[in-house]
DNA sequence: GTGAAAGCGCTAACAA
DNA sequence: TTGTTAGCGCTTTCAC
């Protein structure tokens, strides 16, 4: 079990003798090192003050040269900012956090700002104390994501006054601010492809009701319906679980039922669009020739690996992670948010609904007005 | 596209008159409160030094009273310990890198160590500037991970001596030390079952050759055949991709070829595992009657949903990131570890190779006695 | 244009 | 048993 093992002694070197090892450069030894005062080191590398040119390089080239590296936790002592914000996650870390923190990140690096991740898996006492943590390392805000679009407690923060964004998460504190991804919109969207494709008889299959995105793309399903004058047929709309066994399922239920079979399936993960796809080719239909699919998530393992491959409604989790960046910047700057803002949703067109094999991955932005 | 965005009006309030806002406390305040000095408070607070329980008692109750909450950035700053650890991931925050990242941060968070997460995406830029900005920060030491555990140049800390620890990543410098799953034990056990369920005729299809680990998984494969007398047969071996698509593919040149049809299947990872799956299914064969089948990584998504459930070989991961934050943690405190660790790998056994389905999820951990 | 010194909030050695 | 004080490494006025 244990392969290359090596474990040397343990070093008792007292701090002393470890100073001796490279020790920490403080401002101290570049003014030293440059024959100038630590006022003027702090000057040229902090680029304020006013200097002579020459002596701003000079110290400069001295602290390259030397490896000299601020502390930022002085200097965040000192400014009574930390260029740091927390991230709490109810998501294990999960599908739908990470591309959201890849997002985040991004935006935050490009102001030196750094992100401490902490994993609450939907315990309340976990995240107290990562909180408490988080306000001792003196965040200068925080982000929360969940699970799921639903809403949650949310983080008390008490009378502390400290930005705060949720993502892909919803509070029921109305002060607080909530980014999250049109469900609605990106439902009707997808619906209103298939219609265009020439479908009438379009299904919706779908996760538990209990999931406000449910309920949410299920309106924006009905709603792009009855602008084009169809109307809803109750049996075609199948909520159940979000899983490939239910998406198998619901097309075995509806092609048992005595009526039409439908030409088109919106479905609301992929994972049930993977599902609906398998039963589909094993009952003998044709996809996209009479049945056109559509799933939800635009998960690269899904929708690449099915046969046909799926199109799919991308949530634009990445991009909703550097929102909340952008805007955790500009709360942190002194601005307030609240309320709920959505991201639109974008549709990716695969082979299910008859997009040319070699556009496999064509990509389809519709100006969906505000409502 | 937007829905319910609400922006007020910037905050311009001065810094003075946000003061008047709940101000950090700091321990001068709970100080006065008490009516001791701050040596005082820092002694009760830090329960050190020698005090009556009483004044302790009395300093501690003030201090929740009034909500004071220690700044760990000053206490850091005196202390040289940030209580505070890196992880670089190469993995765009993957599939791979949550799991070990969850287990690590479970250990880390008992001992009060947060994470500071950064992105490199294998862009040697971005990893040095993440770098840098961590030991501005004053980490206390650092976790790499990689896309997979593959050779890696290996991150440079020059003369800076930080602990560090590569998980499911592997450096090139000696001086390194790696934890890594046992590739080759996993496929090892994995064969083992499959023929201790009287399996003779077991294929590989596996990923590129280019990955240590599809040659560590050959190997351990191909010894635990030799350990039951059973001569590997070439064909049977089938090096390719990672996804679904060429697991079936493989299949079918299994099925085309005139050697007879193997009577189990061991699976690079679960797309390929599922992949056969599909094609077995969609070719008659009956699973686990006629071929039985095993996959790799356990990953829920794939094991579950495919028909029937696939066995496969789980890495342990968040073992494996506990393990990083445990021995991180003794490598802090001043000891030394290098070389390459490996975690064993166990087995789920699911109805792909004849698992009763009620036991869906049985566990297997077979002895596998060090090489 | 540059240096000196106060102080961010905390800890720990030393005084009382 | 408790209080006082000197820093941790940095920034930023204010003198020079």
């Amino acid at each position: 079990m244990v392969k290359g093992e090596t474990p040397k002694r343990p070093n008792q070197a007292k701090a002393k003798i470890r100073r001796s090892a490279p020790a920490r450069l403080t401002i101290h030894d570049v003014a030293r090192a440059a024959g100038v005062s630590i006022g003027t080191v702090s000057k040229a590398l902090n680029k304020s003050g006013t200097l002579k040119q020459s002596t701003r390089e000079h110290v400069m080239e001295t602290a390259n040269k030397l490896g000299f590296r601020p502390n930022d936790l002085a200097q965040a002592l000192h400014r009574g900012k930390s260029f740091t914000v927390g991230l709490i996650s109810n998501d294990s870390f999960g599908r739908f956090t990470m591309p959201i923190m890849e997002g985040l990140e991004a935006v935050l690096a490009e102001q030196k700002i750094a992100i401490f991740m902490c994993n609450a898996t939907d315990d309340p006492v976990r995240e107290k104390q990562h909180l408490d943590q988080l306000l001792g390392k003196q965040i200068d805000g925080l982000v929360v994501t969940a699970r799921r679009s639903d809403h949650i407690p949310g983080i008390d923060l008490g009378a502390i006054d400290l930005p705060l964004i949720n993502v892909f998460a919803q509070s029921r504190d109305p002060r607080a601010f909530s980014l999250l991804p049109d469900d609605e919109g990106g439902a009707r969207m997808a619906t209103k492809h298939l219609i265009a494709l020439g479908r009438r008889r379009i299904a919706h299959i779908t996760g538990p009701e209990s999931f406000e995105a449910v309920q949410l793309r299920h309106n924006g399903y009905q709603v792009a319906l009855r602008e084009s004058g169809i109307e809803p047929v109750g049996d075609y709309y199948q909520p159940g679980a979000w899983s490939e066994c239910w998406g198998r399922e619901a097309v075995y239920k509806l092609l048992a039922a005595k009526m039409a079979l439908p030409d088109a399936i919106l479905c609301g993960n992929d994972q049930i669009g993977r599902g609906a796809l398998d039963a589909l080719r094993e009952s003998g239909k044709l996809v996209p020739d009479e049945v056109a699919v559509v799933g939800f998530d635009n998960w690269d393992v899904m929708v690449n690996s099915s046969r046909p491959p799926l199109t799919s409604v991308d949530m634009n989790l990445p991009e909703l992670g550097k929102l909340a960046g952008k805007y955790l910047i500009r709360m942190i700057r002194g601005e307030t948010f609240s309320g709920v803002r959505r991201l639109e949703c974008t549709l990716h067109l695969r082979e299910s609904c008859g997009a040319a094999k070699q556009s496999s991955d064509a990509f389809v932005r519709e100006n969906l007005e505000t409502k």
